[in-house]
RNA sequence: GGCGCCGUACCCAAGUGGCUAAGGGAGCAGUCUGCAAAACUGCGAUGCGGCGGUUCGAACCCGCCCGGCGCCUCCA
């Protein structure tokens, strides 16, 4: 039985979609000004998880996660640029785009975009006008936070508190302070489309009601995002949503934390973020290994906590998948035993498939699902001991296949356990090379030559290979 | 000023009222091995920021304090 953690409730609260196996989830994406960090990262990789957990557990979903493409900042940074604001949106899609895939992160079902909605926004606007919520100040209309009595709820917090504490400049138009834009005049050059009150463009938050609700309905089931955007952006989209329809908006609010550096959260404003685009840049490792890596890392930490994001954490996490994937490697190679599938196996298999699903049934606990799965690789590593069938050892990684799945972990055929020495001159041995002198060597030591055995040891592993020898006089080697 | 979050071993991190406080990384010792690597075995918090309180019983609930952070302005 799943639970999540409802930020209008603040309680783990049974889900239950509104219509039974159908899932419908809109996530806040991106304003594409510039390069996402890896902020952005762990906002994306929390809610491609819980969308992929929530098809493991038989749900039909469907994701929508919009792309902000009108804004100021995107109009400052086309000036700074100098170039049209449409060469700036269509530039940081296709570095988002990138990002995503390095991380391992496929599309959603629908991904809006803010100006292709324009008719849809202007007749929710035009809805809260009828309504009486919203009012209008030369080209500027602004929703009225006094007609909706709910205000705050989301947020926890009070009209008055906010006016007290409020470091806004006071915009004498506005009726109330915390009233916020819905449409706003377009000054000439700005991207503007034609509307009941003149020229202009959506307001911040409005684009997200209108476009979760034309994809998902009036009322859908998990709206999340990071939980900077609690308020005040979720706070007016409910407000302007539920103002116009009379119904309830999202059912279940999901946030997660923020990653942090030297104890800060990271953001644009303090200047110490790390883009998604430099850290695969700067790795050491390939891209599909830097992606599991910054997955494994991610994952391992609840996604309502702060997370640290250090060096020394992303080293961690690659010592922990290198046991993971050393074990696979073994069990790659063929059993002694033919036959059928180890008992002590199964058991092992079926009782860590239910704690991984009792982790993630509990709020997506990530870590404590990673956790039982560390529990499976001892276990494995155990069986292995005493000898596994070939095909028991691919009923192990099948299993390690399918519960890695859902964190895009373990899909890897390949792994690299050591530093890839290629950029700084050293050459790679081609596989071939490799098996000869692991032959010389195994011949070297059949004859109890060691010096000339660990000569060619020393020389594989100036080229970045590592040998392990069996019981049986044997060896294998790894990268 | 208002609202909220966090503080568990050297590091990361689950656990939020009741068996000996998961798991990983690092470390140390041992088994195996010619040596090494990997794997396996063992060791490691009488205590969960501090002090009180509630309770038969608390890391988990309540109060106060200390330390750190976030939101209230754009922000994943």
């Amino acid at each position: 039985m799943l639970k999540i953690y409802n930020t209008m409730t603040g309680l783990k609260e049974v889900f239950r979609p509104l219509v039974p196996k159908a899932v419908r989830m809109y996530v806040c994406g991106v304003t594409v000004y510039d390069e996402c960090h890896l902020g952005h990262a762990r906002s994306a990789l929390v809610f491609e998880t819980i969308r992929r957990y929530l098809k493991y557990c038989n749900f039909k979903v469907t994701f929508v996660k919009n792309f902000t493409d009108v804004d100021d900042k995107i109009i400052n940074r086309a000036k700074e640029l100098g170039i049209p604001w449409q060469a700036v949106t269509a530039k940081y899609i296709k570095a988002y785009y990138r990002d995503m895939k390095r991380l391992g992160i496929g599309r959603a079902t629908v991904e809006p975009r803010a100006t292709k909605h324009m008719a849809d926004i202007i007749g929710l606007v035009r809805a809260l006008a009828r309504k009486g919520v919203a009012y209008q100040v030369n080209g500027d209309v602004y929703f009225q936070v006094q007609k909706f009595p709910a205000y705050g709820a989301l947020s926890k917090r009070k009209l008055e508190d906010m006016q007290a504490g409020a470091r806004v400049e006071v915009d004498e138009r506005k009726r109330n302070p915390m009233d916020f834009a819905l449409w706003k005049s377009s000054k000439p050059g700005e991207p503007g489309w034609d509307s009941p009150w003149g020229r202009g463009r959506p307001g911040w938050h409005i684009e997200c009601s209108a476009m979760s609700m034309k994809h998902l309905g009036k009322t859908f089931d998990i709206h999340g995002g990071g939980m900077d955007l609690i308020f005040p952006h979720h706070e007016n989209e409910i407000a302007q949503s539920c103002a116009a329809t009379g119904k309830q908006f999202a059912r279940y609010w999901v946030h997660n934390g923020f990653v942090q550096v030297n104890q800060e959260k990271m953001s644009k404003s303090l200047g110490n973020f790390f883009t998604i685009r430099e850290i695969f840049e700067k790795s050491e490792w390939s891209e599909d290994l830097t992606g599991e890596i910054l997955r494994y890392f991610l994952l391992t930490n609840h996604y309502r906590s702060p997370l640290e994001f250090s060096d020394q954490g992303l080293r961690e996490a690659k010592s922990s998948l290198d046991g993971f994937y050393d074990l696979f490697n073994r069990l790659k190679e063929r059993g002694k035993t033919t036959g059928p599938v180890n008992e002590k196996l199964t058991t092992a298999i079926e009782r860590t498939r239910l704690a991984f699903e009792q982790a993630m049934d509990d709020d997506f606990n990530t870590p404590a699902a990673v956790a039982e799965l560390q529990g499976l690789r001892s276990g494995v590593n155990k069986l292995l001991e005493t000898g596994l069938s070939t095909k028991a050892r691919e009923q192990a990684r099948q299993q390690f296949r399918l519960l890695g799945s859902v964190m895009g972990l373990f899909q890897l055929e390949k792994w690299r356990f050591n530093v890839d020495l290629s950029d700084i001159g050293v050459r790679g041995l081609a596989d071939e090379e490799v098996e000869s002198k692991v032959k010389e060597r195994t011949e070297a030591r059949r004859r109890k030559d060691f010096k000339r055995a660990d000569e060619i040891r020393e020389f594989l592993k100036s080229h970045d290979i590592i040998i392990e020898d069996r019981p049986d006089g044997t060896s294998r080697w790894k990268r």
